[in-house]
DNA sequence: CGGCTTTGACCGGCGC
DNA sequence: GCGCCGGTCAAAGCCG
């Protein structure tokens, strides 16, 4: 079970700190500049871990049984589109040959990119941000991802990159931008729960570890902080004495938090307090879809 | 040749 | 309704 000893403090005194924390003026009266709150979307997601963290209540930590409150669907994300049943039916005969390919083609298209359902906001998968401080914007955490898009990002010079998980049925996503105040940052957002073991060894991938601390801080799923390369250095600021995690992995933090387990721990050698002390963002951010439906 | 990255285009959500 | 912006797609190119 997790113990959260944590702020009680208000969200904005909340902010404050993560403002001084990381050097990031903050305040109620200078919201214009994109900030790192911004960027870690605070304000985006009502029911974030910062209620989550308030009230750790019973009702917000199951019983440890209860494995994994996030999880998604048996097929997480599934493929927006790609249903060859989807083929339009020849119903134009007349049509020449040109031009029916490439209405054909147009209409995969459409049906591509307007799969979602229109009454209902996009599902979101829980997702949880961290921020390390490394020269590389792609922190190798174990898993394979591909890249699959990269956009400017507004107010910021950097841009942001989207990766997905490689492993076929697996829809975790990842975002890695740069954070604008401090470009030694690196700030990732991770999305989604992997649904298969840490492929740990692959692409020569250097050997992992996660802590129990990790596993329960949550940042261990997918994040890199727990990663010896030597050009990288997580950030994990001293916490707080009003925050502290358990050794146990929290149920009610996406379940990626706790898939590091899949991953066997090289060596003990590894193993490193240091950094997850010095990762940057203590507050993982988990956002919880409403469980509306 | 397969896997990955780059990049421009597109769509939906959201604020005005 | 319109425009902006974030997120996604896939063709093209690159690389080992």
């Amino acid at each position: 079970m997790l113990v959260i000893h944590l702020w009680t403090r208000e969200k904005l005194e909340l902010k404050n700190e993560f403002s001084d924390m990381f050097d990031v003026p903050y305040s109620e009266g200078e919201r214009g500049s994109l900030g790192l709150m911004d960027m870690l979307d605070f304000q985006d997601y009502g029911p974030s871990l910062l209620d989550l963290i308030q009230t750790p209540g019973p009702q917000t930590l199951p019983s440890p049984t209860s494995e994994v409150v996030n999880t998604p669907a048996t097929t997480p994300n599934s493929p927006s589109v790609s249903s060859s049943s989807t083929e339009p039916a020849n119903d134009c005969p007349s049509k020449r040959e040109g031009e029916e390919e490439e209405e054909r083609d147009q209409e995969k298209l459409k049906k591509r990119l307007k799969p979602k359902k229109k009454n209902s906001k996009r599902q979101r998968e829980p997702r949880f941000a961290f921020m390390t401080k490394s020269e590389v914007d792609h922190l190798d955490d174990g898993y394979r991802w591909r890249k699959y898009g990269q956009k400017a990002v507004k107010n910021s010079p950097f841009p942001r990159s989207y990766y997905r998980c490689t492993t076929a049925a697996c829809g975790v996503k990842k975002r890695v931008e740069r954070s604008f105040d401090d470009s030694s940052i690196v700030v990732t957002t991770y999305e989604g729960t992997h649904t298969h073991p840490c492929p740990v060894t692959s692409r020569g991938s250097i050997g992992i570890n996660i802590t129990p601390e990790a596993a329960a801080f949550g940042s261990g799923g997918t994040s890199s902080f727990v990663i010896s390369q030597p050009q990288q250095q997580s950030y994990f600021p001293n916490p707080t004495p009003n925050l502290s995690f358990s050794t146990t992995t929290n149920p009610s933090l996406p379940s990626f938090f706790q898939e590091r387990r899949f991953c066997p721990s090289p060596s003990p050698l590894l193993r490193d307090h240091g950094l997850l002390q010095d990762m940057i963002v203590p507050s993982s951010q988990e956002w919880k879809e409403p469980k509306e439906e």
